[in-house]
DNA sequence: GCAATTATGGACCAGTCAGTTCAAAATTCA
DNA sequence: TGAATTTTGAACTGACTGGTCCATAATTGC
């Protein structure tokens, strides 16, 4: 039957998700994601499968963690409040070192590495960006738009989301990246005023 | 004395510079480069050091025929128009067989390879995007703004430009883009009226 | 505590990687 | 034409890649 296995693996799944939003699906060897996880290469296949597959797992939880976050701003706030919370965040943020974690988006990072050398890959993260600006769209309407205005808006949003991720693997100062985010969303409420 | 390499040399390096703007630097391997550049192993080596010093020759020429496009548009029309329409240019032209080259800006596409994984090649580029960011700048005083509107019209256009180069590598429809511009565009020269 | 089942470490595999070496071929200069 | 020089192809190297295998170890149900 089932062993205690499940019991570590969800913080295995973790560890190994950051090493690839940190150096890329390339970049990082099964060397390194064997250490990084602690966990042995048997163990490894024997819960997920192969590299490629292990990765899909990591970015779908990604995308999902990123939207659960934006959410849970929500349910906390009003709906262009939110939005402007869930960028602000990732520049306001330190970690458990007390160090900020400058990775950008992993799924930006997977569109652009991956894009013409596995399609399937890059397409999978794109659709999750996908995902993620229908959600935007549907705060824009919470926020009182109409619907063409909500997704002008939030295509707009999106592309200043992909924007600001590239900058943040930059390693531009933190200042600059909040002095857009505030710049951006006066822009967005006047619009929407 | 010098042999006639030079001859072939632009194009070798041409083509070579292609494919790493579509592949990115990890994922082209030596192989696909001299297949490419239709060029012997030891003749590679000779002539280019290595791969990484050669994909810096190629980021190095990348970026200053990206800014060389930029400076000629400038010198036949006024500096928004010129700025707009080299945005323009990549969801409109097509290369030769009749194809869009969908790979995005290869300092962008370096940036997010890169950062973490080889971190001067990836400032490197940073660094050729600061650059192009300056003549923004410069363009946007040319146009009459103020130097310190200039700056802030200049890094809100890099990240347009950042989040422009994502959504290419998406491949999103072009008409998207082209409508994305226009409304960007809009907005920049009512802020310069 | 014992047998069946499952997890695990480590050796191992074939393939690929970037880079080197060197003798043969091509080109130059005289 | 012929000697000096340089370019080139091809074989080779050692390191590393993702993935497999299997004997041992741990854990389970009984």
């Amino acid at each position: 039957m089932s062993r205690p296995i499940e019991f570590e693996r969800p913080q295995a799944v973790n560890r190994g998700l950051q090493l690839f939003w940190r150096k890329g699906y390339q970049a990082t060897s099964l060397t390194d994601l064997l250490e990084t996880m602690d966990i042995g290469r048997s163990s490894f296949y024997a819960a997920f499968t192969d590299k490629r597959f292990f990765f899909i797992e990591c970015l779908d939880l990604f995308a999902d963690r990123t939207l659960q976050l934006l959410l849970a701003a929500r349910s906390e706030m009003p709906p262009v409040d939110a939005l402007e919370n869930f960028f602000q965040r990732n520049f306001l943020g330190m970690n458990d070192i007390g160090v900020k974690k400058n990775w950008g988006c992993m799924l930006v990072n997977t569109v652009l590495e991956l894009a013409g050398v596995d399609d399937e890959l890059s397409e999978r993260a794109s659709h999750h960006l996908h995902k993620m600006e229908l959600v935007f769209k549907n705060l824009f309407e919470e926020a009182g738009a109409l619907a063409l205005q909500a997704q002008e808006l939030a295509a707009l949003l999106m592309l200043f989301n992909q924007g600001l991720r590239v900058s943040s693997r930059r390693r531009l100062p933190d200042q600059q990246h909040l002095q857009t985010i505030d710049t951006t969303f006066r822009l967005i409420r006047s619009a929407l005023a």
